[in-house]
DNA sequence: CCAATTACTTATCATTTGTTAAAGGATTTC
DNA sequence: GAAATCCTTTAACAAATGATAAGTAATTGG
């Protein structure tokens, strides 16, 4: 539990978004607070939930050949939705699950749906977060295609310092795409 | 040019969009033909157009540690534009290249957001449209975290094989994150 | 507090991919 | 159509990463 992220004030501080909108948005909202270890969605399942951490660690992973791939981290302040599913409606073959207790908000998105139609600035708020998760992914891509896994790894001491000091090794690696004795080795020669 | 695709038939068919977002969008839009090698974006320009490729082919490509990278390729149908740099209205460091003469309909982004605020439509149109071209991206990270240097091509051509017809395999190779001899290696061995 | 489990490291060897260089094909340009 | 340039392949060796196994450290649950 190392900071606290208030999602009204994370909106209020980022977007314009006014008072009415707030109050249609609530109502889309709940909170949820999980345990460790927790599966908050299955694999299998139909994303229907945005989830905004406040507090706690997330992930998303899937299985590759029967090995446990991490796809992404989520830390207080960042929005956690398994977008393929959101997007095409379709049953993802991913599932979120808890590493740090968390206080999560869930945005049921067939509500988001209909606040989109009636509310134009709640269209174009989450218009831009994914926008911005957009961007975010492609970035990733960038560290893919041309960097080792030493330099992916520095990068995200860099970068994410609090995914490397909380997060279990061997998800670290799976997110680099690469085994965790490889990134073991890593550690072992940059010290 | 292998086949031809109209910008107002695939909005049309794929998306809702009312005559008057149609008549209004067209005033964002021109055309511009181009050809073999030209660049259309050059590298550290921010971008604010927004093309869809008629006809030809295009890439999206940058430099790392001097060598020629290919982040994307957009063939007849497909969009292209440098998202982070759009989203985030910063130069980027990526150049669009014709890889074959090409046909594009140019989208102006400012006039496209002066669009967003009259049109509640128009921007829902391209919110979806970016929402597709993230799952692409998605997917794409998949591919890199646990696939091999193979894997992936074969990948490519069984879903793309078109970009491995018409492409010449330097850039294919950078686009699978690989060199070029390791390209052809692969190449040889699954024949 | 101990036993069991989980997380991390180290070592060895196999495989994949990178690097460099050279050569043969294909394409472009004049 | 010849010269020049660009594209692709092949080969030999180097470096990075994977696979397996074993051992140590840390954490968890009773």
């Amino acid at each position: 539990m190392e900071k606290q992220v208030d999602f009204w004030s994370y909106l209020k501080s980022n977007f314009l978004i006014s008072e009415s909108s707030q109050v249609a948005l609530k109502d889309a909202c709940s909170i949820q607070k999980l345990q460790k270890n927790e599966v908050l969605q299955p694999i299998g399942h139909t994303c229907k939930t945005i989830y905004f951490l406040e507090e706690g660690v997330a992930r998303i992973f899937y299985y590759k050949d029967g090995i446990d791939v991490t796809e992404y981290f989520a830390l207080e302040g960042d929005f956690i939705a398994r977008a393929e599913s959101l997007f095409a409606r379709t049953p993802s073959k991913k599932g979120i699950q808890i590493l740090e207790d968390a206080k999560v908000i869930a945005v049921d998105v067939n509500m988001l749906y209909q606040l989109y139609d009636t509310h134009h600035e709640i269209e174009r708020l989450f218009r831009l977060i994914f926008e911005s998760a957009y961007v975010d992914t492609i970035q990733r891509i960038e560290s893919f295609q041309f960097n080792s896994a030493e330099e992916r790894y520095l990068d995200l001491i860099k970068n994410h310092k609090n995914i490397v000091r909380r997060i279990p090794l061997k998800h670290i690696a799976s997110y680099l795409g690469i085994t965790q004795v490889s990134l073991s080795r890593i550690r072992s020669k940059i010290k």
